[in-house]
DNA sequence: TTAAAATAGGATAAAATTATCCGAATTAAA
DNA sequence: TTTAATTCGGATAATTTTATCCTATTTTAA
């Protein structure tokens, strides 16, 4: 059973997020990392990451090349456009901020679930926060070894 | 795949906690309720809900009556001091606050993950809101007709 | 032109979550 | 004492999510 924090994200968002990060990061550098760099650097699984980095081409979130020297890359002039909310988007759909947390078919002000009113902040807040973090600055704190993608 | 909002709870903490602020209910009336009439009150497969209520029953949120004429209810004098994160706790394990949001082992302010400080205050809230919700007041409000259990 | 290094994508498997079924045990009323 | 109404608990099934495998395709360098 899921936890709450533990899982607010599920775990393909997570490696999508930290390969995200790890791409961009090489791409201000010019590099182009493969599939297997990434999963290593990220500890996650490389065929299922490589079913997410797909989801996240296809939504023009990352590009990528074929074949040798290939790999996965994100244009440096876009690396502060993407947001977070764009790769959950893109893996896990766009419905993300439309549900009931008690899973009510509708729920709204006018008919509201238990929970919805004490839902509402930090859903906002959860949104925002989505919209607003981009890729250039979750990059730089890892540069900066202010935060980590590992352990 | 997951959606973050719409699935912030587990359909295990839904049905959860929605069979709780029910029998919450009956239970200011001195009404025992089955679990027939949980499951057909919150819309939930009453063979799964069964599995959720035994569970609240063990850890002592709600308390259960074998045979004839029995049911769940929750002692009146308790309803007040039935927190959100009692019935998470019970049903989904209590590390509820101790994880982290892109699944790293150690994630914590001298080791944080990318999203780390991002999520602080959004983790506080939740925190507290499930802390500090009692199944009282989410009763009283289905009593009133200000929220909602189905639809 | 060939070989090696990559991504792409389909098929399948494993694990976790959600859901169902059924018999055992318990209780109260008839 | 029997019967009906219940919860309890074990086994199993379905579904979803996570993970793996294998082949095809693409690309570059030798």
């Amino acid at each position: 059973m899921y936890q709450i924090i533990i899982y607010m994200f599920s775990k393909a968002c997570e490696y999508g997020i930290k390969a995200s990060i790890f791409i961009a990061l090489n791409s201000y550098r010019n590099v182009r990392v493969s599939l297997k760099a990434i999963a290593k650097e990220i500890n996650s699984p490389e065929a299922f990451t490589a079913k997410i980095l797909q989801d996240l081409v296809r939504h023009h979130v990352i590009s990528s090349t074929k074949g040798a020297y290939g790999g996965f890359e994100i244009e440096k002039e876009l690396i502060s456009s993407v947001k977070l909310s764009h790769i959950v988007n893109a893996i896990d759909g766009d419905s993300i901020y439309s549900g009931c947390g008690l899973g009510l078919h509708t729920c709204d002000e006018s008919h509201p679930c238990p929970v919805h009113h004490k839902f509402k902040s930090i859903r906002e807040e959860l949104k925002s926060m989505l919209e607003n973090t981009n890729l250039e600055e979750l990059a730089l704190n890892i540069k900066s070894g202010a935060s980590f993608l590992k352990m």
